[in-house]
RNA sequence: CGGGGCGUGGCGCAGCCUGGUAGCGCGCGUGUUUUGGGUACACGAGGCCCCCGGUUCGAGUCCGGGCGCCCCGACCA
């Protein structure tokens, strides 16, 4: 894509559209990252395609990192697929149906247990070949009844939906407990505090189904949390992965501060926490994490020979993150009253290079040279627009870094390097704030 | 799905009550001006007033129907 300024498909709007009332739908609108299709459904533009694939990408790796093994299933499913395991007629109209040319029944996917079931079935035939955790980040459907929020209320969604399949109960656990470790870890990554929550398990009972929270002032549901939950850094802790042991000393560690949405709010509990330690505010879910044994192994009849020789349904859980619900919900947290502040680890492009005299043999020299050392991490702002159009379109587009080049500090062959997050300035030489903004 | 609101140049809005052939701000184009935080002036382009039907000499405005979008609630990655 172009990442000049002025040949980038990237409108940036001076006032708020009147359909955004939340601060995140309104800053990705005016940033240029999406334009609304239809109701709940959204395209995604250059930068917001960029923050797309960025967040896709840590979680990526995080999966990875737990030996989940990543597919790409569709979006369309056949409608007997859902009617194996009872939930075509049980899904209800949040489920969009489609016929096809030959009246064939077809349904765009809000989930993937029936068609991972199903695949899992025809290849894997024995225990040997268990555990496996596969997913995929994949465009969902849900004919939401009122879809809101810009695109953390879509009907259109991009997801990560990870299954697993292990041998028996303690195995299923473990699994369970590594994809906690790699949901606490990609959270971090992305820049923000998700706090696991304990959810209701519905029929299936147990305490194995964990939400993540944003705090996020405008998020859906009241979130009550011990200050512990907030410090730890999981991106270094040395878990075991392979060690039931040291993955439910890690679990006991994340679950026992006291933790919970507003319908599962324990007002006994709450008051032992010391008041010091009280977090309390609105959540925003972007990941949910389930262990729900063998419901859809049984209900598909899918199952895999013991070591004694006798067929066994497998147990399974499921593990999902809201890809495009995030980009939402990391400017929740992530915003000030001049636009939005991205964590580096997402933001479109490290750095925007505002020239503020495009035209100016020295300025536009200067900025072409900075632009060409990485022109993938930069933004450079080469219209022949005002330097205050410059700075106002910087913040809201929220670049980690701004690059300052000016007649003024030109000369001396400096330029001004912004901290978009602090609004630190500096000046400094060309290398040094190219060293400075590339490392990080 | 219940309740409420809105639909007028790209965006934000006025005009509708009391029908007479569309206006403001921003943006856009050209020129001048300005040159480190959305500069100022001038000129200019751009509108099946959501759609269909009705009333009327005449409908953006009144009436009926439809479609779309937003907000509150119940429900959800």
């Amino acid at each position: 894509m172009f990442m000049r300024l002025s040949r980038s498909f990237l409108p940036t709007l001076k006032e708020n559209p009147a359909e955004a009332q939340i601060v995140s739908h309104r800053l990705m609108l005016r940033a240029g990252l999406i334009r609304q299709t239809a109701s709940g459904i959204y395209a995604w533009l250059p930068a917001g395609l960029k923050v797309l694939r960025n967040i896709s990408q840590i979680v990526r790796e995080e999966q990875d990192r737990v030996d989940a093994q990543e597919v790409l299933m569709p979006t369309l499913q056949s409608a007997d697929l859902w009617r194996r395991s009872g939930r075509y007629d049980a899904y209800g109209p949040e489920m969009l149906r489609i016929q096809d040319r030959h009246k064939r029944e077809l349904l765009y996917g809000p989930t993937n247990e029936e068609m991972i079931t199903d695949l899992f079935g025809q290849t894997v035939k024995s225990y040997k070949d268990l555990p496996q955790v596969l997913y995929h980040i994949q465009w969902k459907f849900r004919d939401e009844m009122r879809p809101r929020f810009g695109v953390m209320r879509g009907r259109e969604f991009l997801m990560k939906d990870a299954y697993s399949f292990d041998v028996d109960y303690a195995s299923a656990v473990a699994t369970y407990r590594r994809m906690m470790l790699a949901y606490l870890r990609t959270f971090q990554r992305l820049g923000v505090r998700a706090v696991p929550m304990r959810a209701d398990t519905g029929p299936i009972g147990g305490e194995l189904s964990h939400e993540f929270l944003i705090l996020a002032p405008t998020g859906e549901s009241g979130v009550f949390y011990d200050a512990a939950l907030e410090d730890q850094d999981w991106l270094d802790e040395p878990v075991d992965t392979n060690s039931p042991e040291a993955l439910e000393a890690f679990f006991n560690r994340v679950t026992t501060p006291y933790a919970a949405t507003d319908e599962m709010h324990d007002t006994a509990a709450w008051e032992a926490v010391p008041d010091d330690r009280k977090r309390e505010g609105r959540g925003v879910e972007v990941g949910h994490i389930f262990y729900f044994g063998t419901k859809y192994t049984q209900s598909m009849d899918v199952s895999v020979s013991g070591a004694d020789g006798a067929q066994f349904f497998p147990e399974m859980g499921s593990y999902g993150i809201g890809v495009s619900r995030l980009a939402g919900a990391i400017i929740e947290a992530c915003h000030d009253e001049n636009g939005i502040i991205w964590p580096d680890s997402v933001a479109p492009f490290r750095a925007g290079i505002l020239n503020l005299k495009s035209g100016d043999t020295l300025c536009d020299a200067v900025c072409e040279q900075i632009y060409a050392k990485a022109p993938e991490a930069f933004l450079y702002d080469d219209r022949p627009e005002r330097a205050g159009v410059k700075f106002a379109d910087a913040d809201l587009m929220g670049h980690p870094w701004q690059i300052v080049v000016g007649p003024r500090s030109a000369k001396e062959g400096r330029v001004e390097l912004k901290r978009r997050a602090t609004g630190e300035r500096q000046e400094l030489s060309v290398d040094e704030a190219l060293t400075l903004v590339l490392a990080g």
